[in-house]
DNA sequence: CGGAGTATTGAGGCGCTTCAAAGGCGGTGG
DNA sequence: CCACCGCCTTTGAAGCGCCTCAATACTCCG
């Protein structure tokens, strides 16, 4: 979808929609480089307690943050779609308690952690805009624990579909209503704290109140009212709402 | 327990721990004052989408922070013991997703929002510290949502336990196996996804596990290793550790 | 002394899990 | 090119963990 330039791009201007920054700040983030990497689906990219040499910008498919336990369960903390870099947080606490894997082919590029602290600790708003960026990254998580803590599974779905749809159609991989899922139903129960069976039996109860069909990995969601009512989805949290447009 | 002043000295302390301060960074944030309130259990200290004017400093009791569902029932996901600010976050996005709450009788410090702007933009480490210490609240959210996720309650409850133990440790109220926790049953049922009568029934069959013995509001835990073995409870990400001393 | 919130316990039901099996689809190698 | 293999989806059956409803007793506080 992206080229790795374009990725960075859309990192740079969801920045930018976050915090203030200076044109002298644009360009020293699009100065930015690293290393293209295709990899395949289920590749550790990161495991915990590595130590911090590189930082994920995700150009294409998704990457997933998440905890295994001891019993060999896992549990998805976050899903990162084209844009986002996955471990910002990481320029501030180098700390890996979570690990990182592609959930589909998907390609990266790896940017150097020292350049990424480079140029934070060379401009003030650049660090503030990296905490609002991870800021907004815990609100999700926030978010996704209330999820998995207090809903049943088809509200725990319904919310979860529609926090990707909105997010699809930010990074312009579809509409909100009309996107691409790259994931299994195991990585989705993965998710939501579900198994994949239910994730099934799930899928079908939304097919059958006729709220969404699933082709494949083709989400359509017929009634985007119903769906967000069902999964108690205010997209506020995710804080893309254009702020005014660049020409005011 | 604490002073006003000793809350702000336990944040310092805990902040210069994650990252590096000067004796001017630390000076200017000891300068930091707000009006102590007293407060009952329960009491709303933030609503959601309210303007962010003050930060609350926790000196005595616990802050909770929560979302409410349209349904009107709650997760908490987090709890703030003494010496931490519940929401710094709120200085990089001051958008406010989830509310605050105290859990029991507390007194808290209302620190003014602007002051704690003024005090990172004037230094660039006291930001990234601000950044590091949010970072992980992030951490432990993290593992909140596995929590919640992936472990049946006997788990969850068992590295609940560990959690609050080692930071009520790490704040000076008490050891890790042996410490106040003062919430209801309802609170702790809304922090781990469970209803009050199952966090009783839970209670009751680590009891007569004999790991721990419960106590009104005192946890004794008998064998911390069983319970941390229970809980799949490492504390790392709690990222408490004495870093190595500054001299090296 | 009365009232509100909390802890405790029982009975019954539902949602999700576990176990199991079959079919579809894509990728790979002979 | 096709046969095969592994992963994914789908469905059924049975069981259990947690919830809901309900009742009682306790403690704290005004």
């Amino acid at each position: 979808m992206f080229t790795s330039t374009g990725a960075l791009q859309n990192f740079v201007r969801r920045l930018s929609t976050l915090s203030p920054l200076s044109q002298a700040d644009v360009a020293a983030l699009l100065e930015l480089r690293g290393e293209a990497a295709p990899l395949k689906a289920n590749v550790e990219i990161v495991s915990p307690g590595q130590r911090f040499e590189y930082a994920c910008l995700v150009v294409s498919g998704i990457v997933a943050r998440f905890v295994q336990l001891s019993d060999g369960s896992r549990q998805f903390t976050a899903f990162h779609l084209p844009g986002d870099i996955a471990d910002i947080h990481r320029v501030a606490t180098p700390s890996a308690g979570s690990a990182l894997q592609t959930l589909c082919t998907s390609t990266i590029v790896r940017v150097p952690a020292k350049d990424l602290k480079a140029v934070a600790l060379a401009s003030p708003t650049i660090t503030q805009a990296f905490w609002a960026y991870a800021a907004v990254d815990a609100a999700v998580l926030a978010q996704w624990a209330v999820n998995v803590g207090r809903r049943d599974a088809k509200c725990r779905m319904a919310h979860f579909l529609c926090e990707i749809g909105v997010r699809s159609e930010y990074c312009g991989m579809g509409t909100r209503d009309e996107f691409i899922l790259e994931a299994s139903q195991t990585q989705i129960g993965d998710a939501l704290g579900l198994t994949s069976v239910h994730v099934n039996r799930t899928h079908k109860a939304l097919r059958q109140s006729s709220v969404l069909s699933i082709d494949g990995r083709i989400v359509r969601i017929s009634s985007w009212p119903s769906l967000a009512a069902m999964g108690d989805f205010d997209p506020a949290y995710l804080q893309l709402d254009e702020v005014q447009d660049e020409a005011a």
